[in-house]
DNA sequence: CTCTTTTGTTAAAATTTTGTTAAATTTTTG
DNA sequence: CAAAAATTTAACAAAATTTTAACAAAAGAG
């Protein structure tokens, strides 16, 4: 069940989403200040969070920087809630990343429609990715390189699984170690540099379209 | 490059789409008709659709409709521009799958922003900045040059993307140091000038967008 | 024009980053 | 528990980048 964070100070209108959103299957929690937020994000990790940009602690945009800016929370979808429709904060809003913005008073419905939408992207289920020679089959767990299994370890496979979503992306080591352990580390370690290099033997004559950006980091061509 | 098909009859706002989206490096079509865009559809694959919803030969959500059904069409995004702000219609646009729903008048800042938010769903790199010949894809952490990646050295880079940034603003040594590498040096160094050395060379013919502004440092040049 | 200062240019030294590999350690499997 | 597999470390090699430093060229002042 998808996690919705609700950050609105007026009682009512937080629950008026929240009733919306619970009666279309998903879990809502309420907090009504930045501060509250905080918190509850450090502690719970959400699918989406709703803001309202007016709180009784400071302006909802902090709280959307802070998360664009976070390594951890950078890729949870925001949905802002504003009374605020002028044209600047709206295009503020979605400059910092905001998935969508929404001026009140809006309806319950369309404000579900969006979220739902957006979620949908989110995980989009697509269990097959193709990226050159490369195939991606999540359900089988496996990697096809021009149709032959490729015979991975299981980071190895998730090495290469998040290169193929991401494909031309380029990836900082601290990045795609998120991606694969879910921890930072806090020492220097050079792990990934020797699955890198395991990878790109067990991928052979095409090894290098897994490119090495120095100074940054690696990345996975897509041939043209 | 992205192909968004216009659907809109009047020309004037057609016009100002067009050439919001066209600057930001979008193919623009355009259309003033239900018929004309089913028959620009069946010929030609376009990557996005904005859409107006009163049209002289019909309602856009009939468009809307037959492309959500269509197996061949059914996921290119549509966007619809509307003067009709009711609730009712934006619920039934998102409804039959509508990507997004801007009421007119709207931005065009905002249009694009939305429309470059949706598209990046499907791969598409938010984060270019264009200045004459260069852009500058930070996703990529590439910089291109008439649509050649150069190949820079990772600092070579940094100074780049910091002019690309800031065109025309003239950078002192210090100032472009500070932003490059982040401390101050206590001795005078030249290294930076080696690199604009290097740099205008990459640059080719287009070395001289680099100018050297005597006696307070270096800035790019924004070619009309 | 001549002198002085600033900037351009370049090769080579110094440093940093990345590649590679084997061995040590940990985890999983039978 | 033992064996196998996978992960991690650590060390050295290779490659690329950064920095220095020296000299050349250009610009400005008088």
């Amino acid at each position: 069940m998808k996690k919705i964070l609700i950050v609105e100070d007026d009682k009512d209108i937080a629950n008026l989403i929240s009733e919306a959103l619970t009666s279309q299957g998903f879990k809502t929690y309420l907090v009504n200040s930045l501060a509250q937020a905080y918190s509850f994000l450090i502690q719970s990790l959400v699918d989406l969070v709703v803001l309202d940009l007016i709180l009784p602690d400071g302006d909802g945009i902090e709280l959307l920087k802070y998360l664009r800016f976070s390594s951890k929370f950078s890729n949870i979808p925001v949905v802002i809630v504003s009374a605020r429709g002028a044209e600047l904060d709206r295009v503020l809003g979605l400059e910092l990343g905001a998935d969508d913005y929404v001026v009140k008073p809006f309806s319950l419905r369309e404000l579900v429609i969006r979220i739902k939408k957006i979620l949908k992207n989110k995980d989009f289920p697509l269990s097959q990715v193709r990226v050159g020679p490369l195939l991606l089959d999540k359900e089988k767990k496996t990697i096809f390189l021009e149709d032959n299994p490729l015979n991975l370890t299981p980071t190895e496979y998730k090495i290469l699984e998040v290169f193929m979503e991401n494909p031309e992306k380029v990836f900082s080591r601290d990045e795609l170690s998120n991606h694969i352990w879910a921890l930072e580390r806090e020492y220097y370690s050079r792990v990934l540099d020797a699955y890198i290099c395991r990878l790109r033997d067990k991928l052979g004559e095409y090894g290098e379209l897994i490119e090495t950006v120095r100074g940054f980091g690696y990345r996975l061509k897509k041939p043209a």
